[in-house]
RNA sequence: CGCGGGGUAGAGCAGCUGGAAGCUCGUCGGGCUCAUAACCCGGAGGUCGCAGGUUCAAAUCCUGCCUCCGCAACCA
């Protein structure tokens, strides 16, 4: 029987569209998946979506749909761009599945029953208009970071987890299993700043609102997103308090939960412990990836430097991506992506050095031997030292894929063929073929190493870039038997006397200035399109813009990004405060004329009720302008 | 003394269980023409953030410092 091998990703909240950074893990896995499949394994690769909590219930009344309308058309938005980037996964749980909803009330009934949870009060500061509990930590200046208003104390019951009962159990994992926690430098966090300290109680239910599932005998209270979330890698495969599924009992534990290092301890803490208390197996490993940013700088909906997944599959292919994603990111340091990273690759690994070969190699043998593959019949210096370069690489690349390194897997993969093409330039075919009667054997066994080592780049490209493979492995008649990790590079010629088929361009190079001129001709319609989803003139008077002359200007101490400035609007003076201190230096505003935002609700930042708002253009990479007014226009003048 | 991660060639990174500084891109020069203006070869380019220490030997281990980034806690 196969060994069965189970691996899941976290499951993204249903708040908004995934990003290519969500993007990243699913591709990950999904080529663990893959690879684990060519070995052999019985793989389940499960993933899913989150959909409970506040925020969806907050984003939901936004767009005026219930709750569950809302998670489900983003949970299929997240299906769907999964499925975009061809995840093979078996299973795609929904938070909000009966199943689930039903098991993790059994599971939160028997951790009451048998003592793991009981209840409490929460206590803490409290903004009574935005319904909300705060941690001291939290409060900006002694006050709701949300709304800028006092705080009150107050306290709500609430069911909490005796985390610290299971500290020592925990511990002694760690120490008999020393891969569980991956990259192994976070063990020692884990470790020293939670468990060691000693571990605090977990709140697990809310009654402040009620947008989750239901404790079973106490119907105030849904479950905490601790419970509900995490328990769906044992929800999604039959999971019972009394009588689990015989799929439960098959895949559990978990051979790998890939996750990003930001949600690393509450896989490698709390989701253990809640195993423990329910008497199961803990999972064998966590694999922290870490993340994709952007220019540097974390992908985030409010800086504006999103990339989508669609966008890029539709700009460069499904594969190429999937390609960049993998071996881009490194398993240790933050990985980057931008236009230019991207293009790079593809173009130098992918065009260049993969497409490129594939591409000479069948045109020499469509006009050396009418398309016919040929069969090595001889050994030199030269082919011997080839199939030894291959089989050396290709057995780098499968180790390094077996730890989950993609990153540097690709690398072998790409030192591979760049052995090929220089085999090229040393056995000079278009000589040999130049007299095909004395040279012809030679000229055959050229080819025919070519075709080799083609496959055995082709067997250790599936996991990244199955659609390539398949392109491949119809153009050189590559069987699926030779496409087996037992098949990789053992030069057995299975393709010899079949003939190959017309390929069309594998990787088309990106010229990067043309690229960059369609990107903003792009741009362009974008905005053009903004443009056209018009308001009515009642909407801009709802907006109140009036003129306001900086009377004083001065940093925010402690503050990198925020100046403090008063302005004067003619009837009043209001304190603002603006994220501009990196742009403009105090004495750059005082006395200029600016445009504020006069109704704009006030909010507290870092102890400035910012009353308003000034109007500014430009982004952190560009530099921002604050707009400036004529100064003959009085303060307090409107704006229309 | 908040927590964490970095600082290695112009850019991006690997090496960090100590043993002659490496990869990709870029750049400069050469070769080749089967191929996607591609491919192949060679050169230039580095006080491995700084200062100490351990050692026969330190990018690698230890100590201190400087500095950058993320989060906590700044989108108005």
């Amino acid at each position: 029987m196969k060994p069965k091998f189970y691996l899941t990703t976290a499951i993204p909240y249903t708040s908004s569209k995934p990003h290519i950074g969500n993007v990243y893990e699913i591709v990950l896995t999904d080529a663990i998946a893959r690879f684990r499949r060519m070995q052999g394994y019985d793989v389940f690769f499960l993933t899913g979506t989150d959909e409970h909590g506040i925020k969806v219930y907050q984003n939901a009344k936004k767009a005026n749909l219930s709750p569950q309308e809302y998670v489900d058309k983003v949970s299929a938005e997240i299906k769907a761009m999964w499925d975009l980037f061809g995840a093979t996964y078996d299973k795609f749980i929904r938070t909000t599945d009966e199943h689930h909803k039903k098991t993790v009330q059994k599971i939160f009934t028997k951790l009451y029953k048998q003592g793991d949870i009981y209840k409490s009060a929460y206590e803490g500061p409290y903004c009574v208009p935005c319904e909300s509990f705060w941690t001291e930590s939290q409060l900006t200046d002694g006050k709701c970071p949300d709304c800028g208003r006092e705080v009150t104390r107050a306290s709500e019951e609430a069911y909490f987890f005796r985390l610290s009962k299971y500290a020592k159990d925990l511990e002694d994992y760690y120490e008999s299993n020393p891969g569980f926690i991956t990259p192994q430098s976070r063990k020692n966090e884990m470790l020293n700043n939670f468990i060691k300290p000693g571990l605090q109680d977990l709140c697990v239910s809310r009654s402040s609102f009620n947008w989750g599932v239901p404790v079973e005998f106490d119907k105030n209270h849904v479950v905490y997103i601790w419970i509900d979330a995490l328990s769906n890698y044992i929800t999604a495969i039959g999971y019972d308090t009394e009588n689990p599924s015989e799929l439960f009992k098959k895949l559990w534990p978990a051979d790998l939960h890939v996750i990003g290092k930001d949600i690393l301890r509450f896989h490698t803490i709390h989701w253990p412990i809640i195993l423990l208390a329910l008497g199961e197996e803990l999972p064998k490993k966590v694999l922290g990836h870490p993340w994709l940013l952007m220019n540097n700088d974390k992908m985030s909906k409010s800086k504006g430097n999103l990339i989508y997944g669609d966008e890029l599959i539709s700009l460069f292919g499904l594969d190429a991506v999937r390609y960049f994603l993998l071996s881009e990111m490194g398993y240790q340091n933050d990985g980057n992506i931008s236009y230019d990273a991207i293009i790079t690759r593809v173009n130098t690994d992918l065009a260049n050095v993969f497409g490129n070969l594939v591409s000479r190699t069948s045109a020499m043998i469509n006009q050396y031997f009418k398309g016919v593959i040929p069969k090595a019949t001889l050994t030199d210096e030269l082919a011997e030292k080839l199939i030894s370069d291959i089989k050396d690489e290709a057995a780098k690349a499968k180790n390094a894929m077996d730890l989950y390194y993609f990153s540097e897997a690709s690398s072998h993969i790409i030192q591979l063929l760049r052995h090929c093409n220089k085999y090229i330039d040393d056995t000079t075919p278009w000589i040999l073929g130049k007299n095909l009667e004395e040279n012809g054997d030679k000229l055959k066994t050229v080819l025919a190493n070519l075709t080799e080592g083609i496959r055995a780049a082709s067997v250790l490209f599936t996991p990244f870039m199955p659609e390539t493979v398949n392109m491949v492995a119809k153009c050189f008649a590559f069987d699926s038997n030779s496409l087996e990790l037992p098949a990789l590079a053992d030069f057995s010629y299975p393709s010899a006397g079949k003939t190959v088929n017309k390929i069309p361009l594998l990787f088309k190079r990106v010229d990067k200035a043309e690229f960059e001129k369609a990107q903003a001709e792009i741009k362009k319609t974008q905005i053009n399109d903004e443009v056209k989803n018009e308001i009515t003139i009642d909407d801009f008077a709802k907006i109140d813009l009036v003129v306001g002359k900086v009377i004083n200007c001065e940093r925010v101490p402690k503050s990198q990004k925020l100046l403090k400035l008063i302005v004067d609007i003619g009837d009043e003076t209001r304190a603002v405060a603006s994220g501009i201190a990196k742009f403009y230096a105090p004495e750059d505003l005082i006395n200029k004329k600016v445009i504020l935002v006069k109704n704009l609700k006030p909010a507290n930042l870092f102890g400035i009720e910012s009353r308003g708002m000034i109007l500014a253009s430009g982004d952190d990479k560009t530099g921002i302008k604050v707009v400036f007014v004529d100064d003959s226009v009085a303060p307090g003048t409107g704006i229309r």
